[in-house]
RNA sequence: GCCGACUUAGCUCAGCUGGUAGAGCAGCUGUUUUGUAAACAGCAGGUCAUCGGUUCGAAUCCGAUAGUCGGCUCCA
């Protein structure tokens, strides 16, 4: 309750500030007109059409106009006026939003307008007492944002600010976002050199380094292996398909924006795939199926291409080639609940060797324009939800949120600095086994129309990888580590133990690389600690005549005299066993 | 795709109101033999994103294109 409270205080003071923000610009800025000014999460925003571009120079002169605004503790107010009446005073403002607004309100509603100051504005309220309370903000950024979020409509331009109950609060939110752009995926793939995205190549292609690419192959080892061990088989499938079969799944016709244009082979069009999904459904057709073949689960680390517009390309996170983690659970009836609840088991578990341990549920069911026999949908929607209970998952339903042929779970998982990310999605089709007519021979000897849940876990690798070097900030566990060990040298004289000892690593099997530079401990230790590598060995006069090894944690601490050969055990217990925290 | 900003050496960045480019790091060559986050010196490296225009003269002004970034719409 007291959260409840707070929380409804400070969603006030957020709406309160965009009132002022909005003060503020009409002040700077006459003949400005307002489009819509709410209170999100962690802030505010307001939107408005104005000739003048806004530039970032222009906040710190609004901020200091809403400064003085606060100053004088400008009480809020509430005004009510009839609808037809609120009509005619905007429109003989001429601020055609707000009576687009008031138009879509109900003939004969009441419409409150709230005055503080000079200023008004058509609002629903509540605000806080007075401008004077409102203590804890910051202007952010400026943006362009559709009037009323449709492409149809001209654009308008957004001041993004935010905003909380107390400096002290604003000021933990202002360093998390630091810390978040430290972390970020675009900057630290560059100094680790993890991956590139290169013009040439085309953008939203992701070319991965050396670097990247080991850390991509142990996770789909890791991946690979999970799903041997949980009952799955592997398939693969090619990158291009036939037109027919696109029109079979139905791509062609719901999902053809989303797809590249067809390349002409041998007078046939062919498209790269949008989907793995009609491939996986082709090797169930290619031989008739029994009910004792079900449940089928195949699994492929397959690629697809989408088209992505320009605008919307983000680093790791949204780009037009990338490799699902895909897999097609196709199974009986009966069957269907015990797979659900065991996907969502399964993921969850590979959830938590990546240290992903807070995760929230959303299901969604069934829209109005689903295909598919409504029974079915009831039934699968019931397992989905019994696979949630079992698992004990917080869970929040969307309502006729589900695809048109299917409904779905989706997980999102909290990462290390608390922000949530989409990632795994469950989604039953009941359009495909009907467009492609599967069926398999049941004990009754009549044919069937089987069930296929679509799944994919990590989503894609790609953005995956992104939210996985933020996740770590770069610092990969020793299992993930491109490179787990570096050997240095503090003179020549030691050469010879450095390479020793390099070859006794390598030989354990660890990914080990000897700086062997004619250069200053200080440097080597610098360099490999800009590289994030977890265990620096340093080996100098001493360590050679006593035979140990000196160690360097990723983080700063130094283990001295410390036996090779317990180095070796403790660090392959640790790399085996994927653990997140370091042995020392 | 839309709104706005940006694009200078491998990387991080200087370059005032137009007079044809500069630093640090990285690289290469030497010197130095070093004890836990940058030893010293020298050398080399750029048609200033691309194309076009204005001008005696363009990294700088204008236009187009491409890409990147912050958002919007969309999404794994």
């Amino acid at each position: 309750m007291a959260d409840e409270k707070k929380d409804e205080l400070l969603h006030q003071m957020r709406h309160s500030l965009a009132h002022v923000m909005a003060q503020a610009v009409s002040e700077l800025f006459p003949g400005v007109k307002f489009g819509i000014g709410p209170a999100i999460e962690n802030g505010f925003y307001y939107d408005f059409d104005l000739e003048h571009h806004f530039t970032p120079e222009d906040l710190p002169k609004i901020e200091k106009k809403m400064k003085h605004i606060i100053g004088q503790a400008q009480k809020f107010e509430r005004v009510e006026l009839p609808r037809a009446e609120a009509l005619k005073h905007f429109a003989d403002k001429g601020e055609n939003y707000k009576v687009e607004l008031i138009n879509d309100l109900p003939e004969g509603s009441v419409i409150s307008i709230y005055k503080n100051g000079p200023f008004e504005d058509l609002c629903k309220g509540p605000h806080v007492e007075h401008t004077g309370k409102l203590k804890a903000y910051k202007l952010t950024s400026i943006a362009g944002a559709y009037w009323r979020g449709s492409e149809k409509n001209p654009m308008l331009q957004r001041i993004y600010a935010v905003a909380f109950e107390t400096p002290a609060e604003l000021d933990a939110y202002l360093k998390q976002q630091e810390e978040a752009a430290r972390r970020d995926h675009r900057k630290l793939g560059k100094q680790l050199d993890l991956y590139s995205i290169n013009e040439v190549v085309g953008p939203g292609l992701v070319l991965w380094h050396p670097n990247g690419a080991r850390i991509r192959h142990e996770v789909e080892t890791y991946w690979k292996d999970e799903h041997f061990k949980g009952g799955y088989d592997l398939v693969n499938t090619p990158h291009i398909g036939r037109a027919n079969l696109w029109e079979t799944s139905g791509h062609l016709g719901f999902y053809k924006d989303s797809m590249y244009a067809p390349m002409d082979i041998d007078g046939i069009e062919y498209y790269a795939k949008p989907m793995n999904c009609p491939f996986h459904i082709e090797i169930f057709q290619n031989s008739s199926r029994s009910y004792r073949d079900l449940p089928l689960r195949w699994a492929e680390l397959g690629t697809v291409y989408r088209f992505e517009k320009a605008g919307v390309l983000h680093g790791l996170m949204r780009v037009r080639g990338f490799t699902q983690d895909d897999a097609h659970i196709i199974c009986t009836p009966e069957q269907m609940e015990a797979e659900t609840i065991e996907v969502l088991r399964f993921s969850l578990n590979i959830w938590k060797t990546f240290g992903f341990t807070e995760i929230k549920a959303y299901v969604a069911t069934r829209p109005a324009d689903a295909v598919g026999d409504p029974a079915r949908w009831e039934e699968a929607q019931k397992s989905l939800m019994a696979a949630v209970k079992k698992e004990g998952l917080e869970v929040e339903i969307d309502e006729g949120g589900g695809a048109f042929y299917g409904p779905k779970i989706d997980l999102k998982v909290r990462d290390s600095i608390g922000r949530e990310w989409q990632m795994t999605t469950i989604q039953f089709d009941f359009n495909e086994p009907e467009r492609f007519q599967m069926e398999y021979t049941g004990a009754d000897g009549a044919k069937h129309r089987p069930y296929m849940i679509h799944r994919a876990l990590l989503g894609s690798l790609e953005r995956f990888f992104g939210i996985m070097i933020e996740h770590y900030a770069g610092n990969f566990p020793l299992w993930l580590a491109p490179l787990q060990m570096k050997v240095l040298n503090i003179t020549q004289e030691e050469e010879g133990y450095a390479k020793e000892v390099e070859a006794k690593l390598k030989a354990a099997g660890f990914r080990v690389k000897a700086d062997l530079r004619n250069d200053t401990i200080n440097a080597k230790v610098r360099d490999a600690a800009m590289l994030k590598i977890p265990y620096l060995i340093v080996v100098g006069k001493k360590e050679k005549e006593a035979g140990k090894i000196t160690l360097r944690l990723r983080g700063n601490k130094s283990v001295f005299d410390v036996d090779l050969q317990e180095f070796i055990q403790k660090t392959t217990i640790e790399k085996a066993s994927r653990a997140l925290n370091c042995a020392y």
